[in-house]
DNA sequence: CGATAAATGGATAAATTTGTCGATAAATGA
DNA sequence: TCATTTATCGACAAATTTATCCATTTATCG
């Protein structure tokens, strides 16, 4: 049970729009700053274009741009945008019967389920940005078992953006 | 974000074997209990015998057991044996600082990730069997949007099998 | 011991997700 | 209006997950 890529780079992409709110930025621009596929990216932009959470203009000065307030941005607003959190509403065997009346198992899933759009209602985009963290800006893993596509000079500014 | 198929059906399968105790039962006796590809099941059901959770007896008359307490046995376990819950220990970007210091983004998504062990881990497979419920055994939905390979009489018995 | 039943392990195939690419549409500036 | 920039849309490709199949091993029965 793993955080999937998708959710991963909508997150980095949010919260880096919302850190540079100065001028509207190119896909092409967030891909880069974000360390992530720009072609991939601009299908999650799309989507989040799609959900009202980014607003991406066409044309020569265009981009994209974020187009909620960030403190009233949950984080589960960005992963029902790209990845919807899905509840089990009834047994997932194939009858015709029962309704939403779940049996124990369904239910403690669905329980978890619950517990999951809690755990990410509880954040907000801009909390991201506002909350003090010493952890400078890009720490040393790797995506998804691969290494990332490039190497960057040291940060060694102390700064509150994403990783 | 969803529940995957694999712990779906392990969970079915432990739940099933959990009640089910009076002898051992086959990987096709269980997959035709329980409803799920019998062969992806004989794999499924390799991962929770090498974990300890299922033993498996070869030859004659073999077949699978439930190898723990259904009372001590959480449903985080069960998906740890097929699926492992992944928390966040370091940010997914690949470079070498930081160690363990997360950037708010990601320690609001390992947060997330300990709230979904925390729900996985508060449910034991025995609860599964011995809370009432009038539910049905099998209920009216479709297996990852697919319907289900085969009809059932409709079983009008009340149970508290899983569904 | 030989035949059979069943799990185990690994190779392969199908389906889905993730990622890329190119064509089209909209906006801007000249 | 034309050239350029950039999002949008959809077809395609690669990788991963899900599922199937077959060969091997271990056990039981006669």
């Amino acid at each position: 049970m793993q955080m999937s890529n998708t959710v991963e780079y909508a997150l980095r992409a949010v919260v880096w729009l919302a850190d540079h709110t100065e001028k509207s930025h190119t896909s092409a621009e967030i891909a880069e700053a974000t360390r992530m596929p720009a072609s991939y990216l601009s299908k999650v932009l799309k989507s989040l274009s799609h959900e009202g959470i980014v607003s991406g203009q066409r044309g020569v000065h265009g981009g994209f741009t974020l187009a909620r307030d960030p403190e009233g941005l949950s984080i589960l607003e960005v992963v029902n945008a790209v990845e919807p959190v899905q509840r089990i509403r009834a047994c997932p065997l194939g009858f015709e019967s029962h309704g939403k009346n779940l049996c124990n198992l369904h239910r403690a899933l669905d329980d978890v389920m619950i517990e999951i759009e809690r755990a990410f209602a509880s954040h907000t985009i801009g909390e991201m940005l506002t909350r003090p963290n010493r952890v400078k800006p890009l720490c040393g893993v790797l995506v998804n078992g691969k290494p990332p596509r490039q190497d960057l000079p040291a940060n060694t500014g102390i700064r509150r953006s994403h990783t």
